[in-house]
RNA sequence: GGGAGUUUAGCUCAGCUGGGAGAGCGCUUGCCUUACAAGCAAGAUGUCACAGGUUCGAGCCCUGUAAUUCCCACCA
């Protein structure tokens, strides 16, 4: 005996029982085997200091459903989850909790901070993970990894010997960007560029050896005190005569040479800039050219040091202001723009970063991104939607080396070894016992760590076990698809192609699926500092995590951000009450074995929803195929709320409803078999309620999640019955229509009479009359094939190739029958007119494919008939 | 400065390879019809931003324009 569902849907009561009964069964795990085909993807690592966020919430769907599609379908799927140790976010956090003990990073050693490092992460890095697990996420939980596991860091270590042997990661003394506040290095693709309000100072610089001066421009006037040259354009005719002659550098009193060079730009500001090769990248390259000194004025802290003389100690704003001030008092200071322009700031704590040099670890990419852009370039690697292709192909043809030391505590450190008597570095495994060089065995490894993003890129083979061989890599590797926002295509995406090219000789992935960010419902992105995210764990809460992932999938197309709307999550709600009322009306009616009906015993309505539910198989799996989720997903929407619900059970009541008809079990058969079909295409888009359905039809313990995926079938196909049941839709809806305008309502039951000429529709009639008692509240269908005892008043409505006369005379309003038939007619004689001109166009005839024609052709007929049809009612109603 | 996206119903958005404009919400009208009022039925609403072009045929392809959003970028 089948138990009944609730009345209303209740998620909470639901989702975690089911979410931990697959965890027992292990569902989620992933063995090898060989037997089946792979599927792979990697979890984009959330890092440990992460909360669930909209963001997350959206990415982990997607991979859900692909994910459990592929698994229905048959595939040895695996998604493998793990989290990041997000270096720099984590270190932060880990300082901010030391700062509430009063305690700093100098005041404890390198072991003990690692320490708390650890014991934070064991305490907080897990909760995303659990957070994954609220919304369904079906992914192997036994394989779980971290980027600081020991087998990770091992890769990690693997990567930088391999990758310095080959020469691909030196040692240099380069212009990096360094974050005043972090107290680090980061990487170009750590700054942002945004645009500040700022001035323009210009500033006299004197001539050494004569009277007159030579006016600069600047928007930080602090680093002047690093200036070692003047630079002109060479053909810039005004400054010929001092090219090669000396400045004073004002407060400072140091001569500086005027330089010529081509990177200055003479028409604008004065034609002559100051270099200051130690904090500016152009003018490091002209300090280069021109073999000028470097002076580095500035402090790790962001303030001024020795070398920049009285201003030493001084912030580096603090600075600014006072020299602009001196400047002034000097007469130097010509005049004050202010402009807007592009400053670079630490993406992760907004501060302005400069520009220093320092002696850091960087990857060569000049060899490495050749292969990535060209996997791309020949097809290999796709990336979905298409457009971003462009974006990963510019910035891998203008990508710089990487920077990838990192100063800071919690991450990979280097495998770089000092020899603290000879000065050799050896790169190595471990620590070296003695020195190549000298002998002796005094080493000290590097103090730095590498970027987060060295280990992530290893992710789609370090997970997997690489270095070692394992059965998995081999099995599991390259992964089918990555899924992630566009916003971390550089960071990651890019990182893990030549990564993975370069170790394993093969794309980390086949194909790249974008998508966008979620946005508030003003189109703002969700932020701390405004107050408006969303948390989706409140949302499952609220309305269950179905809901919340339909929503997510629902109306919008890869790559396109989107809004949160609570309006979208009730739709996402009643969807699921629909559904679930469905099947509770499904289970009300099986009250016994169901018995199993050969297909030809199936009435023509029986056939037509099957034959619905075949196409969808066939629709939906085709999009699912081509990461069409959304589309997907509203096709079984549709199908399930318009086509089952509205109309086949609609259709199907009257036969449940009667013991005795003969199609009862066809029906019930149908009405099981259909709802289990579309159950479990929706079951990647919302695996709780499919499931706690489908176990409650089943009769079993058996899981949807582990059943076969539908595909289409070809003795499912029936051309025939659908375009039968056409024709009953379009007449019932043609009878509420006008019982809808007369206003006739459902209690007042009036019979019908079909007169066609057809058989076919005569046949159809004849055999569906008992849908029209619910669907369209008649009591009585009588199918004739001439208007024999059609009272001359009865009120008709027409459909193709045939009228149906319901005989309610006393509400008749025959002028405004009148009126609504010609409005018809109006409608029909616009169509036939655009149908003709169509037609009657000689290049459409002789130009348009077959197909095309025929169809304007039958459609014209179709409308020249009902014309006729509606003429002669006409001349009927105007004769009375 | 370079590049990309967006512009479709009142709102939020779909619209896959070109073949008679769609959904959800909202709105109007009528229904508590024994699965569901979180529902049912009927209905109204669009110069598919604009201007050209290609095509038998354009929301879709091409060119340009406008508005808007985003990404990249070392102009002092």
């Amino acid at each position: 005996m089948r138990k009944e569902l609730a009345k209303t849907y209740d998620p909470s009561i639901v989702e975690d029982r089911l979410y931990q009964l697959w965890l027992d069964k292990k569902y989620f795990h992933a063995e090898v085997d060989k037997s089946k085909e792979p599927f792979t993807i990697v979890m984009p690592p959330p890092n440990i200091t992460g909360q669930l966020h909209m963001g997350h919430a959206l990415d982990n769907t997607i991979q859900d459903i692909l994910t459990r599609y592929k698994r229905m379908d048959g595939y040895n799927a695996l998604w493998m989850p793990g989290t990041d140790h997000a270096s720099i976010s984590t270190e932060v956090k880990i300082v901010e909790k030391m700062a509430s003990e009063g305690l700093t990073k100098k005041d404890i050693t390198r072991e003990e901070f690692l320490e708390r490092a650890w014991a934070w992460k064991e305490e907080y890095g897990g909760i995303i993970l659990k957070q994954l697990r609220k919304l369904g996420s079906s992914c192997d939980w036994d394989r779980v990894r971290f980027t600081m596991d020991e087998g990770l860091s091992k890769a990690v270590v693997e990567v930088f010997m391999r990758l310095h042997e080959k020469g691909y990661i030196y040692r240099g003394e380069k212009l990096i960007n360094w974050c005043p506040k972090c107290k680090t290095t980061i990487s170009d693709a750590e700054v942002n560029h945004v645009d500040r309000e700022g001035h323009l100072w210009h500033i006299k610089y004197p001539l050494a050896d004569s009277d007159g001066f030579i006016t600069i421009a600047t928007t930080r006037p602090e680093t002047m005190l690093g200036d070692t040259a003047v630079a002109v354009n060479p053909e810039d005719e005004r400054y010929t005569d001092y090219i090669g002659k000396d400045l004073i550098l004002p407060l400072m009193d140091r001569r500086i040479p005027i330089i010529a060079d081509e990177y200055v730009d003479k028409e604008y500001g004065s034609g002559a800039v100051k270099i200051t090769p130690a904090h500016d990248p152009n003018d490091f390259e002209v300090g280069e050219r021109h073999n000028l000194p470097r002076i580095n004025i500035m402090n790790d802290d962001g303030t001024i040091n020795s070398a920049g003389g009285k201003f030493a100690g001084m912030d580096r704003y603090e600075a600014r202001k006072l020299i602009v001030e001196e400047l002034e008092q000097m007469g130097l200071l010509v005049k004050i723009e202010t402009l807007t322009h592009a400053v670079g700031v630490h993406e992760r704590c907004n501060t302005v970063i400069e520009p220093l040099i320092k002696k850091q670890w960087f990857v060569r990419m000049e060899e490495m991104a050749r292969p990535a852009i060209e996997e791309y370039k020949n097809g290999n690697l796709r990336i979905i939607p298409d457009r971003f292709g462009k974006v990963y192909l510019n910035w891998l043809e203008n990508i710089r080396d990487w920077c990838i030391s990192r100063q800071l505590w919690w991450g990979h450190r280097i495998p770089a070894y000092y020899c603290q008597d000879c000065g050799e570095t050896v790169v190595a495994r471990q620590m070296p016992e003695v020195c190549p060089k000298c002998g002796k065995s005094h080493f000290v490894q590097d103090e730095d760590t590498l970027d987060t993003w060295f280990s992530s890129a290893l992710w789609p083979f370090s997970t997997l076990g690489w270095p070692e061989k394992t059965p998995e890599l081999e099995h599991f590797y390259p992964t089918n698809v990555l899924v992630t926002a566009y916003d971390i295509i550089f960071f990651w995406v890019i990182r893990m192609v030549f990564s993975g090219l370069e170790q394993m000789g093969e794309l980390p992935f086949k194909d790249v699926l974008i998508h966008g960010l979620i946005r508030d419902s003003e189109g703002r992105k969700f932020s701390k500092s405004l107050g408006n995210g969303i948390d989706p764990l409140e949302v499952i809460n609220e309305y269950g995590a179905d809901p919340l992932r339909l929503m997510l999938i629902t109306g919008n197309a890869p790559g396109n951000d989107m809004r949160f709307y609570y309006t979208k999550m009730d739709a996402a709600r009643n969807f699921c009450n629909k559904l679930w009322n469905a099947s509770r009306f499904v289970l009300m009616n099986l009250d016994e074995e169901l018995k199993e009906v050969p297909l030809e015993e199936l009435t023509s309505a029986d056939k037509w929803i099957i034959s619905k539910v075949n196409t969808l198989a066939k629709e939906v799996s085709y999009n699912l195929d081509n990461y069409e989720l959304g589309i997907a997903v509203q096709k079984v929407y549709d199908f399930l709320w318009d086509e089952y619900c509205d109309w086949y059970i609609e259709m199907v009541k009257p036969r449940l409803y009667n013991k005795d008809d003969a199609t009862r079990d066809a029906a019930l058969y149908t009405l099981q078999v259909v709802l289990v079909n579309a159950l479990k295409m929706l079951h990647p888009f919302m695996p709780f309620i499919t499931e706690e359905i489908f176990t409650h039809i089943q009769d079993s313990e058996e899981t949807i999640m582990l059943s076969a995926w539908p595909h289409y079938r070809e003795d499912w196909d029936f051309a025939q019955n659908e375009a039968e049941i056409d024709v009953i839709k379009a007449a019932v809806k043609a009878i509420r229509n006008i019982r809808a305008e007369m206003n006739v309502v459902p209690s007042k039951k009036v019979s019908v009479t079909v007169v066609s000429e057809d058989e076919n529709i005569r046949n159809i009639f004849e055999s569906s009359d008992v849908f029209f008692k619910t669907l369209a509240f008649s009591n009585n269908v009588t199918v004739q094939s001439d208007k024999t005892g059609i009272a001359e008043d009865a009120i008709s409505v027409l459909i193709p190739n045939a009228a149906l006369y319901m005989p309610f005379a006393e509400l008749v309003d025959v002028e405004k029958e009148i009126a609504r038939l010609m409005k018809e007619k109006e409608k029909t004689l616009k169509e036939i007119e655009r149908v003709e001109k169509k037609l009657g166009n000689e290049a459409f005839v002789s130009k348009a494919p077959e197909k095309i024609i025929n169809a304007e052709r039958e459609k014209g007929e179709k409308y020249k008939a009902f014309l006729a049809q509606i003429e002669e009612r006409l001349s009927v109603l105007n004769s009375k």
